[in-house]
DNA sequence: TCTGGGGTCCTAGGACCC
DNA sequence: TCTGGGGTCCTAGGACCC
């Protein structure tokens, strides 16, 4: 037997209150200080500085209600900047993949990483080093969690955000059992607030008691999700690296208004708004759609103007990336579920049932068709070189009052990114 | 009076994730 | 006054077929 030892590893890297951490780059005066990123609209705290969570400022927690803390506290507040955090996202994940490029880009703050080419036991140093360099070259703390499975992974991951060092490795441990003891059923990956109720009502309050469960009892009172949940706990490997970046299928724009919406007009130019930009979307990634959703709701938490939510889908005959026809078919499903003498809250468009465009040819195809791809093209083309919405088309209004709110932007343009400091840490 | 059984496909809604 | 946005997958149940 060879002294040592290569078995599978799977480390799951997560960046340190993210949204907040890329705001400091460009800030060095909240290094130190509480600061929270709000949501779109300036609705809801969705980022916090670990000074922030220790003033007691809870995650997803509306603005408002927090305001009173915020003020006495000094806390820095942020309307959310996405092309900024996309861009130092893109960054962290070139860095990772110099590592292996065998990577899964989980999510914005978040990617699963195949370590196995590395020895067991020196997992732990590769851990440490890749911290540091991501650190280095991009200026974001991460944390690093590495075991067997990607759902052990997010278990080590959880530790070592408590952890000074950043880096814990399940790796070569005989039991982990103490370990799984430790972590509760609602901080396991997987389990929401429904199975965390179930499972509290079946006596299962962490994560080594439901590792013991039988697999049986799992799927028979819950389903396979669940089943895999449990094997991952046990160190077998259910949940596949997805390296492959697979084309999405579905795409969807939607947005809370600045102010409420009552006129059909200005509930048009918005869906209409959403409508090119989902276009765009799936334009830029060569795919067709061929299911428009539009819905509509007034707001969920004040009923006192009386509670509408509605959506209609329809169907293309054939699939499509063309804007004119997008918006028009969805402006077309809006005039279906419009009602009068609401405060309209929130509107949005899905495209499902996407599939790749075949350029765009079909044996219906016609010149006139021709025509409109080449026009789409040059709309893109313009929009990519200046900018957003700079060609439009008239239905999605210009005066757009209803936008949403982004009173604390930072303002940062993405062309600054260019000039992102590096930090050095030693 | 008594009204089958088994299969497939699709969709809406729910649960989960960040 | 003020409560985000964008995804995926699974399942139950209905429609339909023979």
């Amino acid at each position: 037997m060879s002294s040592i030892q290569h078995t599978k590893k799977i480390a799951l890297i997560d960046c340190n209150s993210f949204y907040v951490s890329c705001e400091r780059l460009f800030n060095p005066k909240i290094r130190k200080k509480p600061v929270v990123v709000l949501s779109n609209n300036d609705g809801c705290i969705i980022s916090r500085s670990n000074e922030a969570k220790a003033l007691g400022i809870k995650m997803g927690e509306p603005y408002f209600k927090e305001k009173e803390i915020i003020v006495k506290n000094d806390v820095q507040v942020f309307s959310s900047n996405y092309s900024l955090y996309g861009d130092i996202s893109r960054r962290v994940m070139r860095t990772l993949k110099r590592f292996n490029s065998d990577i899964e880009i989980y999510s914005i703050d978040e990617a699963f990483l195949d370590l196995s080419n590395f020895p067991d036991n020196e997992i732990e140093d590769v851990g440490r080093e890749i911290r540091s360099i991501v650190l280095k070259w991009t200026g974001i703390p991460t944390s690093i969690g590495i075991a067997k499975t990607k759902t052990l992974s997010k278990v080590a991951n959880h530790i070592a955000k408590k952890k000074q060092s950043g880096v814990v490795s399940l790796i070569g441990i005989e039991n982990i059992d103490p370990i799984l003891e430790k972590v509760e059923i609602n901080d396991v990956w997987g389990v929401g607030k429904q199975l965390t109720k179930f499972y509290h009502q079946n006596g299962i309050y962490n994560a080594k008691q439901l590792k013991n469960k039988s697999n049986t009892w799992i799927k028979k009172s819950s389903n396979v999700l669940s089943s895999r949940t449990a094997m991952e706990l046990r160190g077998i490997p259910c949940i596949d690296l997805e390296t492959t970046t697979s084309k999405r299928k579905s795409c969807v724009v939607s947005r809370s208004f600045g102010q409420r919406i009552e006129k059909y007009q200005e509930l048009k130019e918005a869906i209409a708004g959403y409508s090119l930009n989902a276009s765009e979307k799936i334009r830029s990634e060569s795919l067709v759609t061929k299911s428009i959703t539009v819905f509509v709701r007034t707001s969920p938490f004040q009923n006192r103007y009386g509670f509408y939510s509605n959506s209609k889908t329809i169907d293309l005959p054939i699939s499509t990336n063309n804007s004119i026809e997008i918006v028009k078919t969805a402006l077309h499903a809006l005039a279906s579920i419009f009602k009068n003498g609401y405060r309209y809250q929130k509107a949005g468009i899905m495209l499902s049932h996407l599939s790749e465009s075949t350029n765009n040819k079909n044996l219906f195809s016609t010149e006139k068709d021709e025509k409109i791809n080449s026009l789409m093209k040059s709309i893109d083309n313009t929009n990519y070189r200046y900018g957003r919405s700079t060609l439009s088309l008239a239905s999605a209004g210009v005066h757009k009052k209803w936008n949403s709110k982004k009173e604390y932007c930072s303002r940062i343009d993405t062309a600054d990114f260019y000039s992102l400091p590096t930090i050095k840490t030693h």
